[in-house]
DNA sequence: TGGTTGATGTCAGTTACTGTCATAGGCAGT
DNA sequence: ACTGCCTATGACAGTAACTGACATCAACCA
């Protein structure tokens, strides 16, 4: 057992996501989010850059497995399809977990600097994505455009999957939403 | 004449992207910038809701003139073509003030709070792109689709135009980085 | 002529965020 | 057991972005 209790970092994440949710963003100072976590806010500010990156931590993550289901995608696949299937694989990362990403997205659509900084990480997402096609071989601006593909494909079914009522998986609707992207850009 | 000295927005956008350019973006205060159009603090706030927006002024007019050359375009033109006619007229936009935009642009791609800006008026765009081809009779997710499609491939057009040596205008790097991405998503 | 208006100034206040140093419990080596 | 180091945290002062309330004052207008 430590000096302090365990889990500073988690616990400022809990705490940030409940008062964001009760009082809203703005309206939530970081030294309220540091006390309900018994920590002072210098050390908030050790865990997290800003305000508003407490509640993205997940990013990291999610670009890891990204990038490693990109590289486990066989070579024969064209390019879109192996972005296709590195988010299909990481849909995975969400699906037991849709009740913490309604909360979590629920707050963000109700600030506009959350959204900033959501699309940000996905940006970065998509720079990953393009990195690892060059390392495939893809040249630009075929990588760029598919890591962009990817990317919004897996927005835009993020955003259907948190929306709907059934029972679709994720990376149901992000191959739907991946064959819907190929009919609209063949002028379907 | 009035009492002050004409177009204090103006003087404002002028007197920050310098400043920004000289010092940076972060070693700029407000009040430097203020100070350099003559005027006050308090009168920057006014014109501009914080320390970025003074450098997306122009992302209002932009919006504009690609909505209105979405409607412009012949109904007989498949979603992703008529995104497509709409961007490659907005170009127009921007094609005798290259200067301008990599002066900007440089100072933006220096700092990531900015280009957090750049990506929310981009997401603004491809909104108000969906909104439109909604209003041509394009249903979800087909028009959300289209419309993300034509933000990318304006922004990384954009992005190639910027940095390019030769003199290809705006409109036809859109227009090939459009074919291109046709390409991509057919999986070639 | 006197009241109204609208852009600007003044000033005080809040809060996000940073730099710096202090504290204190745990651990390793002797 | 003593010593010194390590590391997470606290304490505190400082900067600057942003806001709200009120003052000013030249131009315009009835």
């Amino acid at each position: 057992m430590g000096r302090w209790k365990p889990d500073a970092r988690a616990r400022l994440e809990k705490a940030a996501l409940a008062l964001y949710r009760e009082h809203g963003f703005a309206q939530t100072t970081v030294a309220e989010i540091a006390e309900r976590a018994g920590l002072t806010e210098r050390t908030f500010f050790r865990y997290f850059a800003d305000k508003r990156e407490v509640l993205f931590s997940g990013a990291g993550t999610l670009q890891q497995h990204l990038i490693s289901a990109l590289g486990d995608a066989p070579s024969s696949l064209a390019p879109i399809d192996a972005v296709g299937a590195a988010v299909e694989a990481a849909a995975e990362l969400f699906e037991k977990r849709r009740d913490f990403a309604r909360k979590r997205q629920a707050v963000i659509s109700e600030n506009a600097e959350l959204q900033e900084r959501e699309r940000i990480k996905l940006a970065s997402l998509a720079s990953a994505l393009e990195d690892a096609l060059h390392r495939r071989g893809v040249a630009n601006p075929a990588a760029s455009l598919a890591a962009e593909m990817g990317v919004t494909v897996f927005r835009i079914a993020f955003e259907r999957w948190i929306n709907q009522d059934d029972n679709r998986t994720l990376a149901q609707i992000m191959r739907e939403c991946l064959n819907e992207l190929k009919l609209v850009t063949a002028g379907k």
